[in-house]
DNA sequence: AAATCTGTTGAAAACGTTGCCATAGCGGAC
DNA sequence: GTCCGCTATGGCAACGTTTTCAACAGATTT
């Protein structure tokens, strides 16, 4: 065996036929007889040879490679994404990049810093809320952007109503017959901007709808902000009978200090969270899904159907929000 | 604008040089005039120029790019070690790609399915747990291979010591004082097939090694098995005092079931996981850190060694565990 | 029997970059 | 003033594919 990998040259050979018939054979294309055809795949399979995509790129213009663009990756959130656009990418064939732009996001030309240009087929940003400037600047790139967990008007993108479904939680609370209902959002600085903002504004007007007072606190987006928001909750002279916060993490972070005072939960406090955390479930935490490996496979698909040319008529997918009620709200006591 | 992506030959028109010029300067090789090299870094950002990785690894025979091999994109964990190697192949200018391969992995030949052969400098695997022989295909593909999460002799690889780590919080129950101690381990089927045994054996042996009963029951490997499991040492006519389990999600779906009984924790059963899920603080879950951003870092810094053609001494890292102490453990009752 | 057509195959020119070799300058030493 | 060595630059052949076009055989038509 050669130390170097086997070549479409080396295949040629062990068949015993030209290049072309090879590229031919490889890439499926009719006009080869069967025989020839079924050599050349025994050959290669031989040889465990695999075209090289850097080469066939070269001549067709494809690399047969779609980037990813995440803020961060630890978050289970991204996870998940990131396994939903894999599975739609690889039914196409098409390799996943994964770029991890948190840190990097910070310089001003962060963009260019991306080898994207002829690296990739097409871009999908997951939950980056980009600005129209840096979606502008990615547009230079010359390849396809798709956004997702934001809609931007003229531009591909899956996304979820935030806002309707932050109205949806709202309602439930109100439904179940709280007046006194607190939100605890995320203060700015995260990587959910529109998003945060939109969850916030279902809970506002759905209370003032409600002809009810709307009330909220600021917390770092992570659950130690959340333990501190329900403390400053707790403490004011006639505390929320019910909590719905901006997501789960701040919700669970809320959890743990009720768990701590001893406030049964939702006997005294009901709480709900937003995005079904893999984690909600054990905390028996009432919740708005938003299944993002479904997001993601809508955002492949999408891709998928753009590079191929076929033009799809619905460029924005809204996916729905499902509310997954758990044992963290009830009624509140009759006494209130 | 061509609508073409622009090319060296675009920039050294620009610039006014030749090809062999442009490329010295964008790979920064030195032997270039200063005021020539400015030019050209002009040329090429006003085009916002960069170089095809493409055709750049046909002559070099580099990708720029290494594989990421992993079961499952979903779960926390795969999250936080793609977010270490990400940090560490980004610092050496290393693109990369992740392959999800949970449910391709049933085919016997899925290795070759993979188009690793000339599309990635080399091969990362995240707790694949592989076989020797699926280790020998990948070796086939001819580029180097950093296993994580899994400890083969004589392969360059980054891991814990798990039978180490379910001793040391094996340990931590006893010296507590617990007699009645009792293990929820994962049954066979899951991507974790090493790593279990080995957690499984640290528990028996140190039970062993005190003189105690080792007493271990299975479940699936998800919190909706730790719940069941627990529910089932409960129906023990003498349930155990304190309980270890292989993996957090076990630990919390055991969590659940505890708070459904209303049996105290740690006051009437002390509680245990491994690897610091990022949910087990918010239930002040005791648990073994295994840090496995970390991990995936040193596996990218080792991976990086390696291609840079420094043969590291130490191609085995073993990374530390840590018992995190948190309140879901204390001291059994005294009237036991 | 000549002409046309159809289906298969091979030869050669791209694609955008890097590596090697040749060459043009230019300063200093003889 | 010639020769040497040095540095900065350009020219050209790779790299491994795809694509276009031409060539060829055999079958069918005229």
């Amino acid at each position: 065996m050669s130390k170097h990998p086997p070549s479409m040259r080396d295949v040629a050979r062990r068949a015993g036929v030209s290049l072309s018939t090879v590229s031919r054979v490889m890439r499926g294309v009719p006009g080869v007889a069967p025989a020839v055809r079924e050599r050349v795949q025994e050959a290669a399979a031989e040889l465990s040879y695999v075209v090289s995509r850097n080469a066939s790129g070269l001549v067709t213009g494809r690399t047969g490679r779609v980037a990813v663009l995440v803020p961060f990756l630890q978050p289970w959130f991204f996870g998940s994404v990131l396994a939903g656009i894999s599975d739609g990418l690889q039914r196409a064939g098409l390799d996943m990049l994964v770029y991890q732009v948190g840190e990097l996001r910070r310089q001003p030309g962060w963009t260019s810093a991306l080898p994207l240009r002829r690296n990739s087929d097409a871009v999908i940003t997951v939950a980056m809320d980009l600005s129209a400037e840096e979606c502008g600047r990615l547009d230079e790139v010359g390849v396809p952007l798709v956004l997702t967990g934001q809609c931007l008007p003229g531009r591909a993108g899956v996304f979820i109503d935030d806002r309707q479904g932050a109205a949806k939680a709202t309602r439930h609370l109100l439904n179940l017959g709280h007046t006194r209902v607190a939100y605890i959002g995320s203060e700015g600085g995260s990587w959910r901007g529109r998003s945060s903002r939109n969850r916030l504004e279902g809970f506002q007007s759905t209370m003032v709808d409600a002809g009810l007072a709307e009330w909220s606190v600021l917390s770092t987006p992570d659950h130690r902000g959340g333990e501190l928001a329900m403390g400053e909750l707790l403490s004011d002279h006639r505390p929320p009978t019910a909590v719905l916060t901006e997501f789960d993490d701040i919700a669970m972070g809320a959890h743990r200090t009720l768990r701590r005072s001893g406030i049964p939960v939702p006997g005294a406090i009901s709480l709900m969270g937003f995005d079904n955390h893999e984690a909600a479930a054990v905390l028996d935490l009432t919740t708005v899904d938003q299944s993002p490996r479904a997001i993601g496979a809508s955002a492949a698909d999408l891709t998928v159907k753009i590079l191929a040319g076929e033009d799809p008529p619905d460029r924005h997918v809204e996916m729905p929000t499902r509310l997954i009620l758990r044992q963290s709200t009830s009624a509140p006591l009759l006494s209130e």
